[in-house]
RNA sequence: GCCGAAGUGGCGGAAUAGGCAGACGCGCACGACUCAAAAUCGUGUUCCCUACGGGAAUGAGGGUUCGAUUCCCUCCUUCGGCACCA
């Protein structure tokens, strides 16, 4: 390439400052490296973030792990982006805080415990020991000082201490309910914890069953309607849409029907102007009226229908695709609305969880309905007539359940019924006012969306500080006991029970109210309780007074930037909104959300393009493309091979190009090359080229598109390389080119910015403490500009104007083109478009 | 069934206020260096043809436009979520 590369005689700048040492001792040797700085900028505290009232502070969070004992690619996939964005917003100048901890608490520490008989306490804070040192071969700007870690008393001290500031707010209950339970792990789980149509654990992918438990449920219910607003917060639409339709609001009307004998039946329906078609009305098998409205003589049917349902799974019992069936209770109601006399049947196709367990069946407009009624010889009456057809109840095939006019409908004949949801259908409002007035029923909105339920029957957890007496039930424990320690001496048997129930003393205790000897809740509560406040406990980690300290919260909160998996939309994610919002109305936090900006990165698949596991062998282990190519180049590599939201299946051929393009840069820098001497135009390209990338870099980091940094990155570099072989070292342009390169570089692979800044350019220590490069416009500027040249709409040639050009001139000089005029074969052009200064088309 | 995301060379991907499709990289081929290999460097690499030229092409088909990977309509495929929610 060059024949001074060996030579030892000069040395300028832009290549080598220090004395010159021998070509081999400049080789490139980033597992010697790495660990020199990573241990430099530790004992220098570079990344400890304190609270700087002159600076503009940015919290960027990623999600925390659970300790499961290796770091895995898919940790690395997460964080090092972040991390390069986050010393990116540092060199811009903000104050930022890049905390990382500990998800301890679980069930599979627990599983181990049985399994191997090692305590999980134990076998936690080991995995954690290794994780911590596996983490700090990434080269992550982590602030260490501020870690937590969800096991710890220090800290879940204070999870229990919000518990019991939900527990006073009214937002922690206990009830008894049919709960789903995973056989497995042998604990309840919230309903986000149950996955998919084949309703497994989603942890262990076991299916789950159905308990009747008592257990603790938080309120989460109470804010399903603010849940639903995302005002002012810049979060991913897909993760919006998921929360969205996993709340399932619904509006609609209460209607109050009767049974002939007077009793009240509240109905919830999303089509009140249907009502006039409803022929009959279905409960639920569980409904609570079931029992005493059935008649004598169908009382052994329905009993045999309720026992048959009850031992049905929830799979079985909610396949869509199942017939429908039920059975006749014998009872009449009477519809509000025409006081028509309508049957009752019971049939499991209406679900005790959802509205009120009893609905009015309106066959002609309804699907499921439709299908139980032609089953079952029930009535059909349209009261919706579609525009150009004559709806027969007798003989129509399917429900008609859109738009129409009303018929059948009494005082509502002729009114439009549109597609519109809710109100803004005028055939829905109208008759939900009328129902006001009558004082029969009510606007009203329902939702999917379903209490927290967070007993978990396991030990490693954080303990639920609530204690039973028989004469006062439950009360919190008083705060000045926190925490309730988990005691470590336990056994270790899958029970289904907590093994805290099977410790001998533990769970007694006397009652805070009087005294007398009580009994403690031996339930656990789920982690994702201890994770919808993590970010909270990071601002003061060993803070005592409080979850927080105050002064921090001040400064640092909300959360600017957060980053982590898409799985988590339904559950973490909306967790942490609810608990955030449950703080702010008990007056702890401020502000409606926690997170400002989300942002989600894909998934790592195995060469296999399968998801990486153990039992499929395709796992990508860090720690061994660390050892072969050093931090630098598994992150730059991390960071390039996919669109980061997208994620991708790893290559391992893939890397060597982001190998090789490290080793480029270091060559670029570490190889001894003579200045030269260079034409103004070439020093100008280079200042142009190191500015458009400058912006480039600048704007993808912002946004987050991390594999066109790299590219970008890649291509100055090819650049670079021409430049220095037109002669541009050693001059003031060359110098700058070098200086920029490696400040864009140090986010992306910050030991070997750090060597090449220090060592090699011999700038002062720390490139990591310099400012982000300001981009120079007028040096970005193109001076000409190349404009493509169509001739209907086909590329035919290029020209090439001054940037200044006008559009006059850019089209004289487009048909003054000789290959153009060829293609025009002598007519005269119809039209000649100039769009801007991109493109010229000549239509012929 | 409903909701959402995505379909671009052999592969990962780039380019969308509508304006040069395939940047950057992997892989591959050829060349230089080498006794040789690795590493490194250079050149080429969407497909087709009658090949100094020309044509086709961004899942398929249609539309709007001087011009569509980008906007609209109808499909197809893959992935994710929800699912008898009244």
């Amino acid at each position: 390439m060059t024949e001074t590369k060996n030579s030892k005689t000069t040395k300028k700048p832009g290549s080598i400052k220090t004395e010159t040492p021998a070509r081999r001792d400049n080789a490139f040797n980033p597992q010697g490296m790495e660990p020199k700085w990573q241990a430099k900028w530790e004992a220098d505290k570079l990344y400890r973030a304190v609270i700087d009232e002159s600076k503009p502070k940015h919290y960027a969070l990623t999600m925390l792990p659970y300790p499961s004992g290796d770091l895995h690619i898919g940790h690395w996939y997460a964080m090092t982006p972040s991390d390069a964005r986050a010393r990116f917003k540092r060199m811009q100048g903000y104050n930022v805080l890049f905390p990382m901890g500990f998800d301890a608490f679980g069930l599979p520490a627990e599983n181990a415990a049985i399994k191997e008989g090692v305590h999980p306490m134990q076998r936690t804070f080991e995995n954690i020991k290794r994780m911590r040192k596996q983490m700090k071969t990434m080269g992550t700007m982590f602030d260490w000082e501020r870690e937590m870690v969800s096991a710890d008393p220090e800290y879940y001290k204070w999870t229990e201490w919000f518990f019991i500031q939900l527990f006073k707010m009214g937002l922690a209950y206990r009830k008894m309910s049919a709960v789903d339970w995973c056989p497995k792990d042998n604990t309840t789980l919230a309903r986000e914890q149950v996955i998919g149509e084949e309703r497994v654990c989603e942890r262990c992918g076991t299916p789950v069953i159905k308990k009747e438990l008592e257990q603790w449920f938080f309120r989460a219910t109470k804010y399903a309607d603010e849940l639903l607003h995302f005002d002012g917060i810049d979060w991913p639409e897909r993760v919006k849409t998921l929360q969205t339709n996993w709340i399932g609001r619904s509006e609609g009307a209460s209607v109050l029907f009767k049974t002939e004998s007077g009793d009240p039946i509240e109905i919830f329906t999303t089509r009140p102007d249907t009502l006039w078609g409803a022929t009959f009305m279905v409960f639920s098998p569980e409904h609570p009226l079931v029992d005493k409205i059935a008649a004598p003589e169908q009382k052994t049917e329905v009993d045999a229908y309720k026992e048959q349902a009850a031992r049905q799974s929830d799979i079985e019992r909610e396949a869509v695709d199942k017939e429908k069936t039920g059975v006749f209770t014998g009872a009449y109601a009477i519809n509000p609305v025409n006081e028509e006399r309508i049957p009752i049947w019971i049939a499991d196709y209406v679900l005790m969880s959802y509205g009120t367990g009893a609905i009015m069946a309106v066959p002609a407009h309804d699907e499921r309905d439709f299908a139980f009624a032609r089953k079952y010889g029930l009535p059909v009456i349209p009261v919706i007539q579609p525009e150009g057809v004559e709806l027969n109840g007798e003989t129509m095939e399917a429900a008609h359940e859109h738009e129409g006019i009303m018929i059948n409908s009494g005082p509502f004949n002729g009114t439009r019924a549109t597609n519109e949801k809710g109100m803004k259908n005028p055939a829905i409002k109208a008759v939900t006012e009328w129902l006001e007035q009558k004082g029969t029923g009510k606007h009203a909105v329902n939702y999917r969306y379903r209490d927290w339920l967070i007993s978990r029957q396991r030990y490693w957890g954080a303990p639920i500080p609530m204690v039973h007496c028989d004469v006062h039930g439950w009360n919190p424990v008083p705060e000045d006991q926190l925490p309730v320690m988990l005691p470590e001496d336990v056994e270790w048997k899958p029970t289904g029970e907590s093994p805290l129930k099977l410790h001998p003393t533990w769970k007694n205790t006397t009652c805070p109210v009087c005294g007398e000897p009580a009994t403690r809740e031996t339930d656990t509560m789920d982690t994702f309780m201890c994770s919808s406040w993590y970010h909270l406990r990071y601002l003061s980690p060993h803070y005592d007074k409080g979850p927080f300290d105050e002064a921090e919260y001040n400064y640092w909160m909300p959360v600017d930037t957060y980053t982590g998996g898409i799985e988590h939309a339904t559950m973490h994610l909306l967790y942490t909104r609810f608990f955030h919002k449950a703080l702010r109305d008990a007056g702890i936090t401020e502000g409606s959300e926690p997170m400002m900006q989300l942002r989600n990165q894909g998934m790592v698949l195995g060469e296999d393009n399968e998801k990486m596991s153990k039992s499929r062998g395709n796992v990508i282990a860090p720690d061994v493309l660390v050892k072969r190519y050093g931090a630098d180049t598994v992150r730059a590599y991390i960071m390039f091979f996919a669109r980061w939201d997208m994620g991708a299946p790893w290559d391992s051929h893939g890397i060597e190009g982001s190998a090789r393009w490290i080793r480029r840069v270091w060559t670029l820098f570490t190889d001894q090359f003579q200045p030269g001497s260079t034409s103004e135009e070439t020093k100008r390209t280079l200042r142009r080229r190191v500015h458009q990338t400058l912006r480039k870099v600048t704007h993808d980091f912002e946004n987050f598109e991390f594999n066109t940094i790299i590219s970008s990155l890649m291509e100055l570099l090819n650049e670079m390389y021409k430049t220095r072989e037109a002669g541009a070292a050693g001059s003031a342009e060359w110098d700058e080119a070098t200086e920029i390169y490696l400040k864009m570089l140090a986010p992306v692979a910050p030991h070997i910015a750090e060597e090449l800044w220090t060592n090699y350019l011999g700038k002062p220590y720390s490139v990591h403490q310099q400012q982000w490069p300001k981009i120079d416009e007028a040096a970005a500027k193109e001076d000409s500009i190349e404009i493509p040249v169509q001739v209907n709409g086909k590329v035919r040639d290029r020209v090439v104007v001054p940037a200044e050009a006008s559009e006059e001139e850019i089209k004289s000089a487009a048909l003054a083109s000789e290959h153009v005029q060829k293609f025009l074969e002598g007519k005269e052009p119809k039209k000649v478009i100039v769009a801007q200064k991109r493109l010229v088309n000549v239509v012929v």
